[in-house]
RNA sequence: GGCGCCUUGGCGGAGUGGCUACGCAGCGGCCUGCAAAGCCGUUUACACCGGUUCGAUUCCGGUAGGCGCCUCCA
């Protein structure tokens, strides 16, 4: 197990993860008013892999992801669907689900839901307003920013110095144009609403969190992440919720950078969003996972129809040297160096190296370098022990998937339609053109050969040659 | 206006006080019947101006430009 740090937004200096305790990962995940973008992805992606690293070192971890299905923008959304808004966030959320899902990264261990968690988020606001830190408002609660210090210490901001301005509404039942809601009034409208000792009403948008945070993981745990666009003010009014009632929160916050396009972050409201389901459509999820990680979680990182090939060519050649270095062993998250191996050998100081980089404040495109520094070294020369090697360093990121044949679409479809006998075995359509083309290769009728060539790329095989005879491909 | 981040070769994107990041693309070559894959080579990268230093892309100061948050947002 090796030292993890963590640079944390709070004191901007790395911290490293507490080995003796439960690395509790508390990061923030959609509000489901539609289905989730590239940008949505990004910490889906970050953290899922974040703990599947601490695990392969070692760490005790526990990984949480809420979802937020009640909201200001659910109702709107719903409205205008013209479904009940329960119904409506239910559907997101398995969209949700479902979108995730098909990155192929698992699922976090848990993934609590706001509107199930209703009856601590009125205990907490509860505590709040005993201890003098909220107050109750016509029937909406609010925040007492003044009455917490501490109050902007993540986002870096003092209160007075925040923006002066005024208020949209004209009667607002604040006492402080910083307060924020905890709880708020049921309007007309809104279906979806609880009872609660101030009324009907549903709960705010920070409060959520808080609580769930604490319920799945302790009054205190080691990392609360989300992006960065979450800073301030969603996690900052996290902190002043829980941190008020005297509950510690998270030791270290981490927050990833944004995914921009058109040089402008991606965002619903911005309109320049390309969409998680379709990405996986067209680029496959390996590509979109090597895409995630191939820039430092921390900073933004460029989309881009040139961005996306980038990444298929780049989980091509990975794809490539496992077709010509299959894995011997069997390797796994686990392996920490190939039993092969000595610890001066190549792929065991890749591997070292690899874990070393994550271990720094989880730089990704530094341990990516590292598997393609060996998959290079590995392709010159066969190296005893890289395809091993390669392969567990791509289980952490996500990727083992490479080293298997992808399933070519069109191949079950062919192989049920004609079956060809020959000599009593059952060959496949293209296994029948391959060997025609190898008696064309043969007898030096190239025009046929590159023909029959032809007619396999149109089936989707890509034919290389080898000095072990030809190979079919899956394009 | 306040707070923070950034500016690296055609593109994406790491990193470092003096050593090839890595990937993609281009060009030339090897291999090949031709391809594909792979390999080798390749286009003197660090916004600008000062300063510190034996030496700065890498530290300090300034200039210009960009981005994020300050309102919903991963």
């Amino acid at each position: 197990m090796r030292e993890v740090r963590i640079r944390d937004t709070l004191s901007g200096e790395p911290r490293a993860i507490d080995p003796t305790e439960e690395a509790g990962i508390y990061a923030c995940g959609p509000t489901v008013y539609s289905r989730i973008h590239i940008g949505n992805a990004r910490p889906y992606v970050v953290f899922s892999l974040l703990a599947r690293f601490l695990r392969s070192e070692g760490y005790r971890t526990r990984l949480v992801v809420n979802v937020t299905d009640v909201n200001d923008k659910i109702y709107a959304a719903a409205a205008r669907a013209g479904e009940p808004s329960a119904e409506f966030a239910a559907k997101m959320t398995a969209a949700y689900f479902e979108d995730t899902e098909r990155l192929g990264l698992g699922r976090p261990d848990a993934e609590p839901l706001a509107t199930e968690t209703i009856a601590g988020i009125v205990a907490l606001i509860e505590d709040l307003i005993a201890s003098g830190h909220a107050y109750e408002s016509g029937g909406d609660v609010y925040f007492r920013v003044r009455s917490f210090g501490a109050y902007g210490k993540l986002s870096n901001r003092r209160p007075e110095d925040m923006d002066q301005g005024e208020e949209a509404g004209s009667a607002s039942l604040k006492e402080n144009r910083l307060d924020f809601a905890l709880w708020k009034a049921h309007k007309e409208g809104e279906d979806t609403h609880w009872d609660s000792p101030w009324g009907p009403g549903r709960p705010a948008w920070h409060i959520e969190c808080s609580v769930m945070a604490e319920q799945e993981l302790g009054a205190s745990f080691a990392i609360h992440g989300g992006g960065s666009d979450l800073v301030f003010p969603h996690h900052e009014n996290e902190i002043a919720q829980s941190e008020a009632v005297g509950r510690p929160f998270a030791r270290i916050w981490m927050h990833n950078g944004m995914i921009e396009s058109d040089a402008a972050k991606m965002s619903k409201s911005e309109g320049n969003i390309f969409q998680l389901s379709e990405a996986l459509d067209r680029f496959g999820r390996e590509a979109v996972v090597a895409y995630l990680i191939s820039g430092h979680y921390r900073q933004p990182l460029a989309f881009g129809a040139e961005q996306m090939e980038q990444a298929v060519a780049q989980v091509e050649r990975l794809r490539n040297f496992f077709r010509e270095h299959p894995v011997r062993e069997a390797g796994g998250v686990s392996a920490e160096t190939p039993s092969c191996c000595s610890d001066e050998t190549p792929p065991a100081s890749r591997i070292e190296s690899f874990r070393e980089a994550l271990a720094d404040d989880f730089n990704t495109p530094r341990a990516l370098a590292e598997v393609f520094g060996l998959v290079a070294e590995a392709n010159r020369e066969e190296v005893h022990g890289a395809p091993e090697a390669v392969l567990a360093m791509l289980e952490i990121l996500g990727l083992s998937s490479l080293a298997k044949e992808k399933v070519h679409e069109g191949a079950a479809e062919l192989k049920s339609q004609v079956v060809v006998q020959a000599h009593g075995e059952v060959l496949r359509p293209e296994d029948v053109l391959l060997a025609e083309r190898e008696e064309a290769r043969a007898a030096r009728d190239f025009e046929r050969a590159d023909a029959l060539r032809d007619r396999l790329a149109e089936m989707g095989w890509t034919v290389r040659d080898s000095a072990d005879g030809p190979k079919l491909v899956p394009r």
